[in-house]
DNA sequence: CTGAAAGCGCTTACAG
DNA sequence: CTGAAAGCGCTTACAG
């Protein structure tokens, strides 16, 4: 047999019609389960394999989630989409994955691709840059679409968005580090003008003008290697400071690479706090403290609100926040 | 307009037939320029979008290829799995990505919800277990599929196989290691009874053959946390060992985290070599030496390998070795 | 160089 | 509960 078995084949088969053929791979109630299990029979005994396209010309519902990710390469995002794609899959959708490396170009390249493909929805962890193109030629294919982790723009109503909350990520941090005692308070990382700095720094702000206290900003891009650099700087420039809280886990722990490169043991005198909780964090020494935003299970839940969208019909709440919680380790005992 | 437009659509608003759109889009040179032109200005004008499930049905070609990875969280299989993804995308090709988590029953899911979605290849990094079934499966729908990085299946012929040269890597480390003075040199991770254990091995032991020193083996998960306890245990049980060489980078920056802990310096009396050479390596401190799979360009050679196959028909070799470096850094000065 | 017709493998009303 | 027919949006020979 050169040629793939169709449900033709099936239906002759087991007797039947194409559509009783049909209605089996549908699991419609309609049909007998004598004739059911007999047409299932066939299907195994002849390999029929299923046939998504030809289904999805006449019912346009192919299964496949386009996700775009402006940084797979940061275990945040990563950890992120392995825990969509799996909950997907666990309901028979396929992950249609892409990571855009921040470049607005291929982001829109690559939207405009998966929509010829047909995807069902779009879970995009926006690059910045050109989006409204992105999102009308989105509105326009008129796909279902999440925007998480940043928002880039402002119509949540279309486009609603989900992230972690933070706000009271960033303020949780600064006031813990100010309990254990921190005056001179320092924000590492985050890229000057981008919107996700500001909101990650913003409760680092609040914390410190409640308690008098003057910010530091020391931007740079999320890495190890800006991290480490900065706390050899730190330690040259403002050797006062006895307390980071960092944009996120991975400059944090260049900082600790830092740290242990010139001989300074983060958590007494000197606290370090990140943000994400990547699984490092608990196996790096010492432990990192840091604010958790429970990323595996947000991921898993912007699944299941994308799918029941896809169901009923009913968008997600426009703006979604979800709980963040301190994780206190060795960095800031 | 709530219907999306199709290319009856184009050919109404350009004035030509069905076909001639067909043909535009297909890029065929058949079609007089001008003709072309307008056809094209039609489509922009009415906003049309290529329906890839429709052309699908009439030419078994989806354009998606099916990526499926044992472990996508180890940074190793994200930068692989990155930069295939990237490289197919220029080449007009989506992946749809799966983890599988070591899992031989996910995996096999997977593979069968691929097939239904009709991906014109696969490219499996396997989980051990259930390798005929899921292999088999694989055949049946008659999809040209690479195993990579892990040979599970025997047929390479039919399958495949490609992946970096683990035997020199381990070589090579080992005889550096040796070089540099050690001669307690013990290998660290990597699971008992699995090939690519015994494979990144092999250098290893061969190496210590030569040199006439005994090997010994801590086996173990391939993970920081692994690393970490070996770590401590070496230092109470085998404080003798003077050089080390680990299953893989995690392991042995986990090892690292120990050596910090323990006051320990890695690259003088104790020496540290990885494998992989994922991005931390230089960002760690001290930096860890490893051996180099150059992954990103091993991520773009199987992408082109694999295209050129379903292009001209020709499958690549049965077995593909690609070269590794050792890269030294501070660990094993 | 362009058009009319058939067909890819399903699903969807509809009739019985 | 099952069958015959039409149709989803393309591509593919084929005719001109």
């Amino acid at each position: 047999m050169d040629r793939r078995p169709t449900i033709k084949d099936v239906a002759r088969a087991a007797g039947v019609s194409k559509s009783t053929v049909s209605l089996v791979l549908q699991n419609n109630p309609a049909v007998k389960a004598e004739t059911r299990v007999s047409v299932q029979k066939a299907m195994a005994r002849i390999g029929y394999v299923y046939n998504r396209a030809a289904a999805t010309l006449r019912s346009s519902n192919t299964g496949l989630i386009g996700l775009i990710i402006n940084d797979l390469r940061n275990p945040f995002f990563t950890e992120f989409a392995i825990s969509l794609q799996m909950a997907l899959s666990n309901r028979h959708y396929a992950a249609v994955v892409a990571n855009t490396d921040e470049d607005p170009d291929l982001q829109l390249q690559m939207v405009e691709a998966m929509i010829q493909h047909g995807v069902d929805a779009f879970v995009i962890s926006p690059a910045y840059g050109r989006e409204d193109e992105t999102f009308d030629a989105i509105a326009r294919a008129g796909i279902p679409t999440m925007q998480v982790l940043r928002r880039v723009v402002d119509d949540t109503g279309a486009f609603p968005f989900a992230a972690p909350d933070y706000y009271a990520g960033s303020q949780l941090a600064t006031r813990h580090l100010i309990d254990k005692g921190c005056r001179r308070i320092a924000y590492v990382g985050g890229l000057e003008g981008r919107a996700v700095t500001r909101e990650r720094m913003s409760g680092y702000l609040d914390a410190l003008r409640d308690a008098g206290i003057e910010p530091r900003h020391f931007p740079g891009r999320p890495s190890r290697a800006f991290g480490r650099e900065t706390l050899l700087q730190l330690r040259q420039q403002d050797p006062d400071i006895d307390g980071v809280l960092c944009f996120n886990d991975l400059t944090a722990l260049g900082l600790l690479a830092g740290c242990n490169q010139s001989g300074l043991v983060a958590g007494r005198g000197f606290r370090v706090v990140g943000f994400d909780d990547i699984e490092e964090c608990a196996d790096s020494y010492p432990g990192l403290s840091t604010v958790s935003c429970d990323i595996a299970n947000f991921g898993e839940n912007i699944a299941s609100g994308l799918l029941d969208w896809l169901t009923d019909n009913k968008a997600p709440q426009p703006e979604t926040r979800t709980p963040v919680h301190l994780v206190i380790r060795d960095t800031s005992k």
